[in-house]
DNA sequence: CCTTGATCCTGTAGTTGCTACAGATCCTAT
DNA sequence: ATAGGATCTGTAGCAACTACAGGATCAAGG
């Protein structure tokens, strides 16, 4: 590999921001939550950045881009720091997130469902009689009341 | 209308509770967020309520199960609280919910494409390279990434 | 009538995943 | 040297609840 254009290895909070597309605050924050580690400082107290930070910053936004919680993301972290994981850990993992997503994909659509096919009897009109209201007055909005996981 | 089996109308706050399935401190939480009415109280300040409590926790109830924002609902309500509502108003707001609901399914089943396309890859055992963490560490995770309207 | 335990009251803290602000310090360019 | 940006810290705010602590009150049994 040529160092033509390496990655500047002295990086400030901002220009990781930059680079990654995350937002400032973020990225202290997720030092904080321990998904950033303590990043190394100058003698004032700024935080210095390298090319590592940049692939770990990229990796947690695209973990949560996929939905995985922080929880979720600091399992599959320290899996990887941890230097000896297996492909069948981190897809175990990823097909309990998979379920997860699945999981809220059914609730919206029974969602999509009720709410479509009231509002398909919506006259739109000045009355006030509406099928809607009279969903939410009197049905069984959603036929499985258990928990709102699709939120 | 018979008297034969009406709705108590002296209820307490775990009466209503039980009679709606709702949390009981969730509804002093509706109560002081402006969902709820401030129910009348007895001498010692304990809350008393009636029919009309439990339809409006339910209706309450209803719309957050179909997903609706308690901004959303307290919208709703002011409609129907007004007494002069009309059902193209309400199908506008219902139609603007169902659009916020596809958006979020249309969300999911990217993210679900993503991660049953790659797990679909994954070999289970108990070599260290995976195609989930390829993706999370090199792949765009999911092609827009806009925000993340879909949790 | 009195006690005991259940229920009720209030305010407040915690949850998740950020985002934003205030006030202080520091860096950089002129 | 100084002005104005950038960085530092702690903290508050968002949604939508849930839970707890500490005190007041109610209801039933003795």
């Amino acid at each position: 590999m040529s160092d033509s254009h390496a990655i500047a290895s002295d990086l400030k909070r901002s220009d990781l921001a930059r680079l990654t597309g995350c937002n400032l605050e973020t990225i202290r924050y997720y030092e904080n939550v321990g998904l950033m580690p303590d990043p190394p400082r100058t003698a004032s107290g700024h935080r210095r950045y390298g090319a590592p930070h940049v692939e770990r910053l990229n990796f947690v936004m695209r973990a949560r881009d996929l939905g995985f919680t922080m929880e979720e993301i600091r399992g599959l972290l320290s899996l990887v720091d941890r230097g000896s994981h297996t492909c069948a850990e981190v897809e175990r993992m990823g097909r309990h997130h998979l379920d997860v997503v699945r999981a809220k994909i059914r609730d919206l659509q029974m969602i999509e469902a009720v709410l479509a096919g009231t509002i398909a009897r919506c006259t739109g009109t000045d009355t006030p009689d509406c099928p809607l209201l009279d969903v939410l007055s009197e049905g069984q909005a959603v036929p499985e009341r258990v928990a709102r996981t699709s939120e």
